[in-house]
DNA sequence: GTACAATACACTC
DNA sequence: ATCTGACTAATTCGG
DNA sequence: CCGAATTAGTCAGATGAGTGTATTGTAC
């Protein structure tokens, strides 16, 4: 994040001021339109909104774009800055228009295509209002009949299509060239992607959004790719708001002057606070007009709440909400609040930004790579596809490899898109996304996946996903699964590392599980355990629950980026940079058999030592490190999905809550409880929310309003949490039982199932519980029995404990697969 | 004012 | 974590 | 051999329990 407050630091004050005249609306009618393109044919009589951002409060405002990076065109913008549409250019979609000269005179170099066609366009062509068809579209349209794909066709012609939309927009939010980006702008195509659910039209507006900020102000790219992404900085830079729904919610009521409590009733009918913050602005009068936002003031703002800590932060974030929205006009509002909720809902996350990130920087490249915008009209449909797959391809392999969109921004600003996997690689001391394992149901499904090819299966432990890192100049890093540093949660890991690695080893990343360990009795303690550590500034004396770490995979070795070679070969790495130790460090348990039964004999000594299950992986074919991208060749076989491991149980709906987004208007969750026969009452075990369809979640939420079936206050007989967030909003009376599977129970701080049976005060909980089916056949008293739960617990244990108990202990089964493997 | 409890948040699975 | 739904891409089937 | 039908894979966004930490609120 320091990267992007520098770069809107420095230079910016004085061009700042420079640029932004008071900003007071200076209302100019209509406009000549830039002298570079065809002036005439764009005049849109058009109110005028403040040209200029806001007053950027800020303290770090914004310079004014690279100027290698501002585009004739946008130079003539920025003279005369009022951008008119037309009625007729608003339109959703309008004929396609392009100026004959437009097309036929590609513009300087600096100045990237602004059209999707093969003119690399003025940047003005791209809101002209009237266009002659271009020469690709017409092109495309001939090659229909013996287009390859039509799909690529379609595609290819959406870009097309709405190529010109994001100029229209620019236009409405006041967008001088060169100037900030307006909020309003990237807020107009939050609400175009929300519109629709067909990735490839977000994706392409996306990419028209992004074209037009990299062809006026790139400068703006960064922060806007943040908050397209919902995030603040790079993970592992640890920068979080500190600030959730229930904060916000004050915010929103303080600004709209509404009561809390009212404002909450009204977010259980309507199902976004968004949304809601937008009405209640909306009916809001002013007493003068503040100024406009941009993307980088928000952006920034956001930062600024970030850092924000220590007596009366809370006081202090929510003045800086409040400014924020009250400066929100329209949807800027819905997102402002959807933003800081860390919920956009507009269909847009991850990796459809990436793919927009590389199509926009394919279609425009910045001037300063010196890349000429691609000749589309030369490349036609299939090669269109063909460069912005590349383009894909490569920077999403970039971003596995180096998850920080500071460095590549930083650098696709300045080189081109096809040299940054060779500038930026896999690094030391950068985390690398993580590959994930699909899941199965089982063995059988694994054999016929992997079938041909050699697989290894190991242990899939059950605690903390690690990656650890050692830097070239000997220090240690640690990241978690979603990239976290983690470094300062693990001193005693680290401390002790060095005597895992061979003498030879230097640099490395290793995928490891970091797993409770019981020293005394040399066994693996439950995830629960695990997360009792402390988390922060751990002193190595002061850790209460030890850890083992279990390796089984090497990224990095040496300074040599391993994972395009296959796991076989990593794996070999592995083992030959690092040795076990006992208790400390170990080998991911594996077996390299593609005999069913040898594998069920595995897998059962997986669970019995304590572990969730197996993941299995191919050694040789299709066996590279895929981190983020095609991340599922990995399978994974959980104990619970195994017919009669998993723990089953009859529970009863006693409550229900109001859902939010999607399950606006239906129940999103529900409060499950178990039938204790002894003390007669129904004692919640867990709430439960996935599982169910769309349709299904209707159903039960219609069946549950009928008459009679909603109670006023909870029946004295039962038994649920006594936090706030976890009382139901609507009780219900008990008459149905659903089927529910878990993977694990756990003893529950919230939950009341079998309170007394296990320990004294706290009762069982479900983990991982999701909805199976209803239960009709069985009557409410017929659930699950706390005495039953209770049993299901201790049996849990008992199953690790006994089962094939001598190869429990960890330690030995790894050496005997290292045994097998060397 | 200090000490502790309650709450909100961010993070793991 | 689990799960569903929508879309897309890949593959198979039928004329 | 093409186009339709089917299947498989991706992605986003609903939702779960439980933990430590930081801040706020409250009792003394």
């Amino acid at each position: 994040m320091s990267d992007i407050r520098s770069f809107f630091g420095g230079k910016g004050a004085a061009a700042k001021k420079a640029e932004s005249p008071e900003a007071k609306p200076e209302a100019k009618p209509a406009d000549a339109r830039a002298p570079t393109d065809g002036a005439a044919a764009r005049k849109r009589p058009r109110r005028v909104v403040d040209d200029d951002d806001d007053g950027d409060a800020r303290g770090a405002p914004a310079p004014p774009p690279p100027p290698s990076c501002a585009p004739a065109a946008a130079d003539a913008d920025a003279a005369a800055p009022v951008a008119p549409a037309s009625p007729a250019a608003l339109a959703p979609t309008p004929p396609r228009p392009s100026a004959p000269a437009d097309v036929a005179a590609p513009a300087p170099s600096g100045g990237p295509a602004a059209d999707g066609d093969g003119a690399p366009a003025d940047g003005g062509a791209s809101d002209g209002a009237e266009h002659t068809p271009s020469p690709l579209l017409t092109k495309l349209r001939q090659a229909e009949g013996k287009a390859k794909s039509k799909g690529v066709l379609e595609n290819m012609r959406l870009i097309l299509d709405t190529a010109r939309a994001f100029s229209v927009e620019r236009s409405a939010s006041g967008w001088k060239a060169g100037a900030p980006v307006p909020y309003a702008f990237l807020c107009a195509a939050f609400d175009r992607c929300a519109q629709t659910t067909k990735r490839l039209e977000i994706t392409t507006i996306m990419t028209d959004t992004l074209r037009a900020i990299l062809e006026t102000t790139p400068a703006d790219l960064l922060p806007t790719l943040y908050l397209s992404l919902n995030a603040l900085g790079p993970a592992f830079a640890g920068i979080e708001l500190g600030l959730g729904d229930a904060l916000l919610l004050k915010a929103v009521a303080e600004t709209c002057g509404r009561q809390e409590k009212q404002l909450k009733a009204e977010l259980d009918a309507e199902g976004d606070l968004g949304s809601l913050a937008m009405a209640a602005r909306a009916t809001q009068r002013l007493m003068f007009t503040p100024a406009k936002l941009s993307v980088r003031r928000v952006f920034c703002a956001f930062i600024e709440i970030a850092q924000l800590g220590g007596k009366d932060c809370q006081q202090k974030k929510r003045d800086k909400v409040k400014a924020l929205l009250v400066a929100a006009v329209d949807n800027e509002a819905m997102y402002l609040v959807r933003s800081l909720q860390g919920k956009l809902r507009v269909g847009l996350a991850e990796q459809t930004v990436l793919t927009a990130l590389a199509h926009a920087l394919a279609l425009s490249p910045p001037a300063a790579t010196g890349c000429a915008p691609p000749s589309l009209g030369k490349l036609g449909a299939e090669g269109l596809h063909e460069v912005l797959a590349r383009a894909e391809t490569v920077l999403k392999d970039v971003y596995s490899q180096l998850p920080s969109y500071d460095v590549i921004v930083a650098e696709a600003l300045v080189h081109p898109l096809a040299e940054l996997s060779t500038r930026l690689h896999l690094t030391a001391g950068v985390p690398v996304r993580p590959m994930l394992a699909k899941p199965t149901k089982g063995i059988g499904e694994v054999l016929e996946r992997f079938g041909s090819g050699a697989f290894t299966c190991e242990y899939k432990y059950d605690g903390e996903r690690a990656q650890l890192h050692r830097l070239p100049d000997g220090t240690y890093k640690i990241f978690s699964r979603n990239s976290e540093d983690m470094t300062g949660k693990y001193p005693d890991v680290l401390q002790r590392l060095p005597r895992a690695l061979l003498d030879s080893t230097s640099s490395f990343i290793i995928d490891c599980e970091a797993v409770a360990y019981d020293v005394a009795t040399a066994k693996l303690l439950p995830f629960q355990t695990l997360s009792t550590r402390a988390k922060k500034n751990v002193s190595t004396e002061q850790v209460k629950v030890q850890v083992k770490i279990f390796a089984f995979d090497c990224l990095l070795l040496n300074g040599a980026p391993l994972i395009k070679q296959p796991l076989s070969h990593r794996r070999a790495a592995l083992r030959s940079a690092f040795r076990e130790v006992p208790g400390e460090f170990a080998f991911a348990s594996a077996s390299d058999s593609d005999n069913a039964e040898e594998i069920a004999d595995f897998l059962n000594d997986a669970v019995a030592a304590s572990c969730e299950g197996l993941m299995v992986k191919t050694l040789d074919v299709d066996a590279t490190y895929e981190p983020s991208k095609r991340s599922l060749n990995w399978l994974k076989v959980k104990k619970d999905y195994l017919e009669g491991m998993g723990d089953s149980l009859d529970l009863v709906p006693i409550g229900a809550y109001h859902g939010r987004g999607k399950r606006t208007g239906v129940y999103g969750a529900y409060l499950l409880a178990c039938y204790d026969e002894e003390r007669e009452e129904f004692q919640s075990i867990c709430k439960i929310g996935t599982g169910f369809s769309e349709e299904l979640l209707a159903q039960l939420a219609a069946f549950f309003r009928e008459e009679g079936r909603t109670l006023a206050k909870p029946r004295p007989y039962y038994r649920f949490p006594a936090k706030p967030d976890l009382v139901p909003d609507v009780w219900l009376e008990t008459c149905t039982v659903w089927e529910v599977l878990a993977a694990d129970l756990s003893i529950s701080p919230q939950h009341c199932a079998a309170v007394g049976e296990v320990d004294p005060s706290r009762g069982i909980a479900l983990r991982f519980p999701r909805y199976i089916r209803t239960r009709d056949d069985k009557k409410p008293e017929q659930a699950t029995s706390a005495t039953q739960v209770a049993q299901m617990y201790r049996d849990q244990w008992g199953n690790a404990k006994k089962g094939k108990a001598a190869v429990a202990d960890d330690d030995d089964a790894q050496s005997d697969d290292l045994d097998d493997d060397a």
